[in-house]
DNA sequence: CATATAAAGTTGACCCCCTAAACTATAATA
DNA sequence: TATTATAGTTTAGGGGGTCAACTTTATATG
């Protein structure tokens, strides 16, 4: 990658990140007022995506430290959105699932987020869609791969 | 654009945002032992892209509420990285103008922001950069319209 | 001119998020 | 059995944000 394209594709992926993080963020809270932040949604959807998990997996999945973790689920459990069981075997070990109000919620949530990037990323014809997807793919692979 | 390949393209964007920004943001501060936030480093990069500017245009550049960039810019103070110089005409109004260590921080924050996202970027080989540019130059003009 | 209204910033209350380290309880292992 | 490891929680400290109330200075209007 030349020297100035390189510089140029930075800015453009900080910029797209930073302003597509606030611009979603803003837009999710207004419309769910405030009823989650972004991550909780992040957690909500990982249980939705993979089913009942422990704390310790939620926490690998979603990145930061286990800490974090355990409050963001507390909050989640207070508003009972989330649920707690106890291993059988393990008494150390607890697992996290969605509860029929946490599942009814985050649906919602996600079809606002999804309604507000649809409109969005409508502006991406059909000709561009899959170097969209190929693009954010190779980027999406690249992070992972870095982390 | 067909359904499933929207929703397709929304979670691959959803995803390469929270993950990117995790990542940038955790990268940056290990690099500089919590030296800077993320938006104190937006700040900065305003700044020194735009130069000396006030609280609200500050605010305008960085989206959010007046009383966030009052904060913001108090740190900044404190740490000595911005300066604050009252305007002659109008009393209320007062610029914010990186000090020289700001810039010195500064640069050296961006650099190796520059330096992370350069190695996880260069995993996109040189035919793929023109595609990156076009799209990620499209999807930040797409935010931007719709803020 | 005097009074009302608008604008730029600051402050404080209240909430979320995060890390780091200490701590509990249970399991596994030497 | 005594030691070490693991899952989770808690606490302290700091960053971020919003919203509303409040100063101070400008501007508009009667």
């Amino acid at each position: 990658m030349g020297e100035s394209r390189m510089e140029e594709a930075i800015r453009l992926f900080t910029d797209v990140m930073i302003d597509g993080q606030n611009e979603v963020f803003r837009k999710v809270e207004n419309e769910l007022h405030q009823e989650f932040s972004m991550e909780q949604i992040k957690m909500l959807n990982l249980l939705e995506r993979h089913g009942p998990m422990t704390s310790k997996q939620l926490t690998e999945l979603q990145g930061g430290h286990k800490s974090a973790t355990s409050s963001r689920l507390k909050k989640l459990v207070e508003k009972d959105y989330v649920r707690v069981i106890p291993d059988a075997s393990d008494k150390r070990v607890k697992y996290v699932q969605l509860t029929e109000a946490g599942e009814a919620a985050y649906k919602q949530a996600n079809q606002q987020v999804n309604e507000y990037l649809s409109s969005i990323l409508s502006g991406i014809n059909d000709e561009e869609v899959d170097e969209f997807i190929y693009i954010f793919q190779k980027v999406k692979s690249l992070l992972r791969n870095q982390a």
